[in-house]
DNA sequence: ATGACTGCAAAGCCTTTGCACGCAA
DNA sequence: TTGCGTGCAAAGGCTTTGCAGTCAT
């Protein structure tokens, strides 16, 4: 069994898509309208994984777009309990974020542990075998996290 | 299939036996004997499962051992560098550390989202699908980690 | 007009680094 | 005696909080 890059089965009009959904969640939550946070949700609608977030802040930067850091980190806050993104922690330092797709489907990480590098990929073994255990030892299951260490083919 | 406690398969010799194997292997590495390295590794060797740098300097202050938390992060470091130790990031804000088996076996962990419990279980099905994803996609992949998020028993 | 949203700066926390002393070899 | 190991204190880096001005409603 082989890994699929992530890429394959997901397009550019997945994040367009999120980027909706995630303005009407908010909307719904009572929230306002707020430039910062809108930035945010584009930045993450444009890119699929894995974002730290001075990642985000940068490309914000670059964009001519002045958004405080601060800001960064409360609409990523906010967002992550809307369960419109979810926050990695990848075994380096910062966390990241991704955004979480509606229709549920979703991927993990390969990590290079040389050069840092974090590539997604997805496994319906793994994935099956993972919801075999929910419920195990009274424990109830309702996320997974996979990360894969090694080298990427550059690095190794 | 269900997932089995960690502890019904360990004995507690398997953290004495670590921590002789911790030792020789560090003074094969050409390190000297020191008191702050031998008190974190009798810590470790007495937990088996996922401690943090902080749990690992109370468990030392409440032994009356005074070692500096400086100490204690460099002799993780060291471990962790000759695999010793592992390293874990479990979505908290800090690392945790622990033991890694001479034999090989392992554990992963699952993460109460409410109290922060963690706790440690093993699951053959897993392993074996993680093992088949191997070298696929161009990556070598020689370590993984998994993290069950949800609630614990007494939290749902 | 009201209070949510934001940017800036300051504070917090975990972790790392600098430095001088002490101890293993 | 040599220089690794250690403790203490200071510095770093990411993240959070305080606060006053701004903007959406």
């Amino acid at each position: 069994m082989s890994a699929r890059p992530h890429s394959q089965r997901h397009g550019p009009a997945d994040g367009a898509r999120w980027a909706e959904h995630a303005r009407a969640s908010l909307e719904r939550a009572g929230f306002r309208r707020g430039g910062a946070r809108r930035a945010v949700i584009e930045v993450l609608a444009a890119e699929p994984c894995a974002l730290s977030a001075l990642d985000i802040d940068e490309r914000l930067s670059a964009d001519r777009r002045r958004v405080g850091r601060a800001s960064v980190y409360r609409a990523l806050e906010q967002l992550t309990e809307l369960e419109l993104v979810h926050r990695l922690d990848l075994g380096s330092e910062t966390a990241r974020y991704e955004r979480v797709e509606p229709g549920g489907e979703h991927h993990h990480h390969m990590v290079c542990d040389d050069c840092g590098k974090v590539l997604p990929f997805e496994d319906a073994g793994i994935e099956r075998a993972v919801t075999k255990v929910t419920g195990g030892a009274g424990f109830e299951v309702r996320d997974h996290e996979i990360v894969l260490h090694g080298a990427c083919e550059s690095c190794r």
